[in-house]
DNA sequence: GATGAATGAGTATTCATTCAT
DNA sequence: CATGAATGAATACTCATTCAT
């Protein structure tokens, strides 16, 4: 009989945002942004279609909050502070966090995929983000050396190191590029395969790591 | 002035089919099949929108009609017709015929890439494509051993082959996995580059040639 | 601490709607009724939108309640309860509290020139308000000499008059119109002006009275 | 059988663009702009709701072209291009057009009081429109001496003029006013009769001439 | 009394497809 | 063979109104 208090209804928006963003991007990813209707979100959802607008201000604000999200927390959960060179060690423990997050985040990496390989306007402000990481770290400017860019400098530094200090007859930057395809490679397998064999993925990510490190 | 005899009407026709189809391959592979229009391609063309339906029932007909077309011409560049083993030569010149292809199908492998990376409906037909090359070979059921499992068999056989001769440490399977991933992530940054560097790229299909032949 | 009156509740009662209509006259007139949303007087009167709906049925019924009051007011500042002939100095007083009705009531003013300038049903209602007064006083039925027409009558009646005292040239009812069109004109640009020429305002009303009366 | 021919196209899209506009005013004075849907509009020409679209970007778009028709005509028929001093005969030739426009442009009119007594950003193109006519005479600058500045500027000028020759008691500025608020009234009273008396709206605008000239 | 989450009918707009010429 | 006007089903989005708390 009481009213709801404030917080009751922070509660109530925030889990019904969260729920309208999980099955928002489960469409995405499996539909395609474009195919998704807000119609079939809502369905799934099991909320009516003016709902969302209660929450959102459009489809387009729906996915941005989405990948907003999700970026954090990816970068969250790789979490790179790291200001010397990275070690074998860490090099080992880099690839099988980023093992977990494609299987953690198939969802929102198909999303992202799918986004990327456009070349339309809309896709656009995508490639903002995963060049300049303006939104989750508003402070950087494009130039600067923050995340997404952070983690690729690191890796380069770290072929490097081991090219002086193994001499092996690649040059470092050949080194780099196959690791990166190779990465890219299981990354897009991962990604797409529902379930899969997981002795076979195991044995893959272990083959990466070994030959790379 | 004379009348077109009924072979020139043939070749106008072809022409034209032939223009709109790459027309709506261009379209189809920057802007995505669902976000391009009808009236771009025609506009593209420059022809009416109602001519489009003279030529092809349907927008998804000409989307079949085009990867027939590119599945046709790929497969008869790849022209696999090999009963016995590959030898490390054809390897390597398979390899590079890859790379070829790559190269000059990039319309056409972006939109193959965008549309198996939905789930929907819609998309399951070329999923059909892919496992069934029913098109191309109708007379085939899926479960022979028609052309894109051929060259899947061909390649596990090859390294299996491999396997036994030179009895390296890794299992012919877990081989022909990472190769197969490798070739996956290189295809994808070829596909997706614009341009790209071609020394850079050049040094990587060599290195994957000399790792896995 | 001590339980409320009830006349204590009915005073927060009607200052509540008291708020929401002047909110709500406020944005009608400059935004226009069918633009203003009910989120809007509610945001701006700083209440939910649920609290209007306990004071208002609906969007029209505030509409109602807005205009009753209003005319209500107007009524009641001219006051008209005249049996016999207009006086020229009554006539005068006339005009001069016209004046100040349209300088201290604009937003009606405004909203009622919206509303009048539309010719569909649901426009309707509010002819009838101006041609029979049946809200504000329900016993009249439309024919009857009740305020508004008899606001006309009396003035049709002191050209009348004055045209047989003076025997001025032109017929009564020319005159009548002539004076119609020129308060009417003078009161559209009060209604939309903002703020505007005092001196320049005040000499025309000065002229208008000195004219016609 | 034979295709239809550009100038045919050409014919039928100017009459189908012409009959939409015709409608679409004819709802906007009504009904309101805003009231108004297109599924009415569509209705009520006859035609499909998409035809609308493929002739008018939108609806605002099609509220442009209908003003800037209607304004152009307005223009065109008022065709002021004085240079020197309006004559005596000059200026009762000019409220003559002004009564025979309020007359023949009713809708357009009904449409314009409309859209210029609300406030909101919308209809703030439609006062540059009355102020700077900068898509009808798109050479001039908003400051520049052009048509709808131009035509006050006669009136005052042959105001000052009159005074100077005839030596009235009023001051030039407002006898301007005056004859502006009168106009105005009559303007109003024209545009919101259906019909009307004629005899009465004639002996009025007599003597508005005969009062002012 | 008061809140704001939830609903759903309604509105502008898009676009594949048809068809008269 | 060729044109583009015309259609209508579908889609994103709005907003008055209801209702559980």
């Amino acid at each position: 009989m009481s009213p709801r208090t404030k917080q009751q209804f922070k509660e109530i928006r925030e889990e019904k945002m969260a729920l309208i963003m999980d099955v928002a991007l489960e469409r995405f990813a499996n539909e395609g942004y474009y195919q998704t209707t807000i119609s079939h979100i809502a369905k799934h959802a099991d909320i009516s279609k003016g709902l969302m607008y209660n929450y959102f201000d459009s489809k387009e604000a729906l996915l941005k909050a989405i990948i907003h999200r999700s970026v954090n927390e990816v970068y969250s959960y790789l979490d790179i502070d790291h200001d010397g060179q990275l070690s074998t060690d860490e090099f080992e423990f880099f690839i099988r966090k980023i093992d977990i997050l494609l299987k953690e985040k198939k969802p929102f990496l198909r999303l992202l995929m799918q986004l990327l390989m456009q070349n339309d306007v809309k896709a656009q402000f995508l490639k903002a983000y995963s060049e300049s990481d303006s939104l989750v770290h508003p402070g950087h400017e494009p130039g600067d050396n923050y995340y997404p860019l952070k983690i690729i400098t690191l890796l380069k530094e770290y072929f490097a190191l081991k090219h002086e200090k193994k001499g092996k007859q690649n040059d470092p930057e050949s080194e780099f590029n196959m690791f990166y395809i190779t990465l890219l490679g299981y990354a897009i397998k991962i990604i797409y395969s529902d379930g899969g064999d997981n002795d076979l993925d195991e044995n893959l990510i272990k083959r990466i790591i070994e030959k790379f490190k």
